[in-house]
DNA sequence: CATGAATGAGTTTTCATTCAT
DNA sequence: TATGAATGAAAACTCATTCAT
C-alpha cells in the first residue's frame, strides 16, 4: 500500500545488514554521496537517496557523518586526490624530445578524461558548487588548475630552451592556459552532453596536431 | 465557516503596491529568476528569494508560472536568445583576410565572455542542470555548441580556401572544437574562480598568436 | 505562455464587461455560486470559479456580497424558497378522496425530483454543509422536514377520517417519515449516482402501490 | 552550506514518541483520516489536524501516505468492508417465514444506523465526495446500493413464493428500492439532523407495519 | 461598476536529523 | 552497529481578499 509498508513486508521486523566496520562502511558511503551530490548538486542531493544507494539505512549515515554538510565536506575530500602526481612524474623524470613529452602529456590527459568516472564527479562537484562552498573553488586552483598550468609552463619552457619550440612560447603568460583548455572544455562537452559530446579522439589529435604547428620554431 | 474566517489578507502596512502590466511584470520575475536559479541552482533556488529579488509578494509569482518548474523553464527561455547572429553576420558579409576575420571573431567571443552577466548565468545553467533536465542540454548542443562549431568550420574552409591556413586545418574534424575550446574554458574558470581565474585578455592573445602560427601555411 | 498572458491576449488592456444594474447582477452570481457550493463544498469551492461561471472578474463578486462566507449564505437562502407551497395549496383545497390526493401528492414529489435542478443543487449543500453550517440544519428542518410531515400527517389524517385507510395509519408517529422516505432516498441516489441511480418512475410506481396496499382499510 | 544548516529537528521538548510499527501506525492514521474527511469533507479536511487526531507530526502521515489524495483513498478503502455480510448470510440460512425473515433484516438495518460509526462516517464521505470522486460512486452501486437490493428481492421473492406475499410484490420492478428507502432516507436525517431527526424506532416499527401491510396477501 | 494584478496567511509537502528499538 | 519510524522547520503552492486602474 505505501512504500513503508511494502519495504517492511508485512512482519514490520527488520533485520540489520551486515555489521561492517568503519573502514569498510565509510567508503562505500563517500562513493553513494559522491554520485549522489554529482548527479544532484548539494541542495538536490537527499540523504535517503544516498543511504539507497549505499544499500544502508538513512540513520546510519549519521554514525560515520554528523550532517550533510560534512558528508559534503568529506566527499570532495575523498575525491580529491593528488589528479597529477603521474602527470608530474613523467614530466621530471622525461629524456626525450619536448614535442614528445607534450604528445605524452596531451594523450594522459584524454585517457583521463574517457575514463575516470570519479574524476569527472569530482569536476561536476566543482562546476556545480564552487560559488556555495570556496574550498571548492581554492582546491580546484590549488591542486588542479595550477598544478596543470605549472605542468605546461615547464614543458613550453623545456620545448624553447631545447629548439624545439619557438621563443614566444615561454612568453607568452596566457598561452599555458591556452593550451590546457581544449581538454578542459572537452570535459564540459562530456558533462553536459554524453554521447553528443564532440568526439574526444578527433580533438586530441587535432589538439596535438595544432600546438605542434603553432609552437614549432620557424624552419 | 469555522476556519473560513481565517484568510484574512494582512494589515496594510506596505509599499505602494505597483500594479504593472504583464508585459512589465514578466520580464522582471524572470530576471530575478535567472539570477537566483544561477546562483545556487534549480534545487537550491527558492521561490520566497526570486520575489524578494524581484520585490514582489510570492503568491505574485504564481499569477504568471504555474510552479518553480515550469518558471525555470521559462526562465531558460528567456536567456536563450539567438547569441551568435552577431557572430553570424560578421561572418557572412567578410570581405578581408581570414586571419583578420579569426581575429575578429576570437575578440568577440572573449568581449561577450567578459560583458554579458546573464550569459555567464545561463551558461551555469547549463552547465549545473543540464543532466536534470535534457532540454537543456538539447538547446546548448542547437543553438550554442553546433553554431559555434559552424563557424569555427566556415573560418578554417575560408583560410584554406585562400592560401592563409594550411590544408589540414579544413581536413581534421577536431579542430573547430580544439579552436574554440580556450573561450570555453576561460569561461569555465571565470565562473569557477571569478577574479582567481586565468587573465582572459592574456588567454586571448595567446590564443589568437597560438592559432595563426598553428594554422599558418607553412612558407 | 502563462495564463495570465494568455488571457489578456498580449495587449494586457482588459475591457469591463457590460455594466449592469445589481438587479440583474446579483442572481447571475448567486447562480454561479450555488453551482460551485453545490459541486465542489464550501471549502471546495473557490470564488474564482464562481467568478468564472458568473462571466465576470474575481474582484466584482466582492461588490455583491462582502466576503465568501456570506456569499455562501445568499446561495442558500437564495435556493430555499417556499418549496412546498404548491403541495400545500393542493391539500388545503383538496375535495376527492384520500387515495387520489395522495397519487397526486407522490407524483408531485418525483416530478419536483426529476425537475429542478437548484433543488438538488440546495439539497445537496445541506447534506454536504449542514454539519458546518446549523442554519442549514434548521432550515432543513423547518422548511423541509416538518412541512412535509405535516402533509403526509394530514394526508393520512383525511384518508383514516374518510374510512379509505386504517386506523393505525394516523397512530403511528413514525409513518409520515416512512411514507415520504422513497422520496427522499431517491434524490440522494439522483444526488450519488446520477445515470445510474435507480429507476425514478418504477419507484414511484412502487411506492404508490405500496402504500395504498399498506395503508388501506382491511376489507 | 549556507542555508544547509537551516534545517535544525528541534530542541528536544516532547512526548516519548513512541514508536510503533506500521501495522499499528496505519489503522490509526486512517481512523484520524476517517474522522477527518467525515467531519470536514476532503477539501475541507487538514492533514495538520488528521495528525493531531492521530496524535502524531503532521510529516509521520507522509511516510505512509504519498499524498492528501491518497490518504483518502486508502481512508475509504479502509471503510469499506462488506456491509452485508451478515444481512447475507442471515438470508442465507434462514428457515422461519419470510414475514420474519423482513422483520429481522428491518430490525438489523436500524440497528446498523444506531450503532456503526464508521459506517455513518463512510455514508458521509460518499454523499459528500462522490461527485469529485467517481469510485465513491462506483463503490457505493456495486457494495452497498446492488447488494442491499439484491438482499430485499430475495426476501420478496421468498415471501411471494411462500404466499405471504401478494404476487405484485415480485412483480413491481421498483419495489425494492422502495422498501429499503426508509433505512436510507433515516440515515441522511440522521446524519444532517442529529438529535432532531425523526426518530428512528418509531420509523423502524411503522416501516415494518407498513410494510406487512402493503406485502400481505389479501385474505 | 468592473477588472485582474497583488498580497500574505494558511496549507500541503519535503527532508535533514533524531532516537527508540 | 544498524534500522527506519518519528519529528519539525522550511519550502512550494493556494486562494480569499484588497485595491490601483
Amino acid at each position: 500500500m505505501t512504500e513503508a509498508a511494502a519495504a517492511t513486508g508485512g512482519d514490520g521486523r527488520q533485520e540489520p545488514r551486515a555489521r561492517l566496520p568503519p573502514e569498510a562502511r565509510m567508503p562505500q558511503i563517500l562513493a553513494a554521496a559522491i554520485e549522489e551530490f554529482a548527479e544532484r548538486g548539494y541542495a538536490g542531493a537527499r540523504m535517503a537517496a544516498v543511504a539507497r544507494r549505499a544499500g544502508i539505512a538513512k540513520g546510519l549515515i549519521y554514525h560515520y557523518f554528523p550532517s550533510k554538510a560534512e558528508l559534503f565536506q568529506a566527499s570532495i575530500t575523498a575525491c580529491a586526490r593528488p589528479v597529477f602526481e603521474d602527470a608530474e612524474r613523467r614530466l621530471s623524470g622525461f629524456e626525450g624530445s619536448a614535442r614528445q613529452l607534450l604528445a605524452d602529456l596531451i594523450a594522459l590527459a584524454y585517457a583521463r578524461l574517457r575514463e575516470e568516472k570519479q574524476e569527472r564527479a569530482l569536476f561536476r562537484l566543482i562546476l556545480t558548487e564552487a560559488e556555495r562552498v570556496p574550498e571548492l573553488a581554492e582546491f580546484y586552483r590549488r591542486e588542479i588548475l595550477d598544478r596543470a598550468l605549472g605542468i605546461a609552463r615547464a614543458v613550453l619552457r623545456a620545448g624553447v630552451a631545447s629548439g624545439e619550440f619557438r621563443p614566444a612560447a615561454a612568453a607568452l603568460p596566457g598561452l599555458a592556459a591556452v593550451i590546457m583548455a581544449p581538454a578542459v572544455a572537452g570535459s564540459v562537452w562530456q558533462m553536459i552532453l554524453g554521447e553528443a559530446a564532440p568526439d574526444l579522439a578527433a580533438m586530441q589529435a587535432a589538439h596535438l596536431d595544432l600546438l605542434l604547428a603553432g609552437l614549432g620554431a620557424a624552419p
